[in-house]
DNA sequence: AAATCGGGGAG
DNA sequence: CTCCCAGATTT
């Protein structure tokens, strides 16, 4: 039972909303120019790399990749380390060891190419349901409904739909659809993405300067929207890390396992990180290699659902060979391992203290 | 449906 | 400090 403003809100946003995006639009690397269609794998990997993450961060990243990868074939015959170690420091590395299965899958099965449609795009690792719609509908022109956050609040603000999220949800895709126009679906995701960034912000909008102000439902109380349920409080875990030098300079690194936090990432060896934790380095599950440890400082990290106090210990060992998942590394070499940024933090309390 | 999974920048 | 970000996957 959608109201007639409903309807006339579904009408006409893409004809508001579009001449202003010819005019405001961003100019981000992964965009083409206006009027062409961008490539596929640029898409593609800008999408993937902005999942959760802002686009000052990715700048630098889609760059580098690019540069060293120009092509999904090319990204296909890397060694999954090395893609890796380019996405240190972007977080949520299931996203790299997904971008790499993806890339194989679609230079071996599709020839290099990417399928160009939502469907097909959505049976490829590390594509969900959002970076489905954008890659369709930004490289391939196709009508695909987008929706990510800034469109979630754009949309519930337009409606002025009073659910909390994430219960919203298909109620905002609905609408979404009504909305996305067979002409231009891709600019039409793009405005609405750049419009939530820079107009439609959270917290207090600028409706003054909004190209959707007269349709909008919601303008006299955006700064209330979206609604949303509670989060839960973050616990503190506890842990210790060691870093253990050689008498030539190398320091012990271990890959830790290929899923769950920091999957397939490198590590200074660490106890397990528990509410309580231990100092004790036998706790690290290294066997056979004996060494003074003396305290070098600690380090606080935040995940996205747990604080982390590690201690930070340091002392020397001389092991020709490393122990299983282990690799000695030069300190030079510390930059070029795959190293997220919490163990970026132990490498630099440990060269401190 | 809920939990897991990073890190940084803005307020 | 809290919130949010061009979310996906697993449980």
């Amino acid at each position: 039972m959608s109201s007639r403003s409903e309807t006339d809100i579904a009408d006409k946003t893409a004809s508001l909303l579009l001449p202003w995006y010819d005019r405001h639009a961003r100019r981000l690397p992964w965009r083409s120019l206006p009027g062409k269609r961008p490539d596929p794998y640029h898409v593609w990997l800008s999408e993937v790399m902005l999942q959760q993450t802002t686009v000052a961060t990715v700048g630098s990243y889609f760059a580098k990749f690019l540069a060293r990868w120009p092509t999904v074939s090319d990204l296909a015959a890397a060694e999954l380390d090395d893609v890796l170690t380019e996405w240190a420091g972007l977080g949520y590395y299931a996203r790299a060891r997904n971008l790499h299965k993806c890339a194989k899958r679609v230079a071996d099965d599709f020839g290099g190419r990417f399928p160009d449609t939502e469907d097909a795009l959505l049976d490829l690792p590390g594509i969900g349901r959002y970076t489905a719609a954008a890659i369709a509908a930004i490289a391939f022109d196709r009508p695909a409904a987008v929706m990510d956050g800034n469109i979630e609040r754009v949309t519930t603000r337009l409606y002025a739909i009073e659910t909390p999220l994430p219960d919203s949800k298909p109620a905002l895709y609905k609408r979404v659809v009504a909305m996305t126009p067979g002409k231009r679906p891709g600019d039409f995701a793009q405005a609405m993405m750049d419009l939530g960034a820079t107009i439609c912000v959270p917290g207090k909008a600028k409706c003054m300067l909004c190209p959707l102000v007269q349709i909008c439902t919601g303008k006299d109380i955006a700064e209330t929207l979206p609604r949303k349920k509670p989060k839960a409080a973050k616990p503190t875990r506890r842990g210790a890390a060691f870093w253990i030098e050689r008498s030539d300079g190398a320091v012990l690194l271990r890959r830790r396992p290929e899923s769950g936090l920091l999957g397939g990432m490198m590590e200074f060896p660490s106890t397990d990180w528990t509410e309580h934790g231990s100092e004790r380095f036998e706790d690290t599950g290294l066997a056979g290699l004996s060494a003074d440890f003396r305290p070098a400082g600690a380090i606080r990290h935040t995940f996205t659902h747990f604080h982390l106090e590690l201690s930070v210990h340091r002392g020397q060992a001389d092991h020709k060979d490393a122990p299983p998942d282990c690799h000695w590394c030069p300190i030079d070499a510390l930059g070029d391992r795959a190293l997220p940024t919490v163990m970026r933090k132990v490498a630099k309390a440990a060269l401190s203290g």
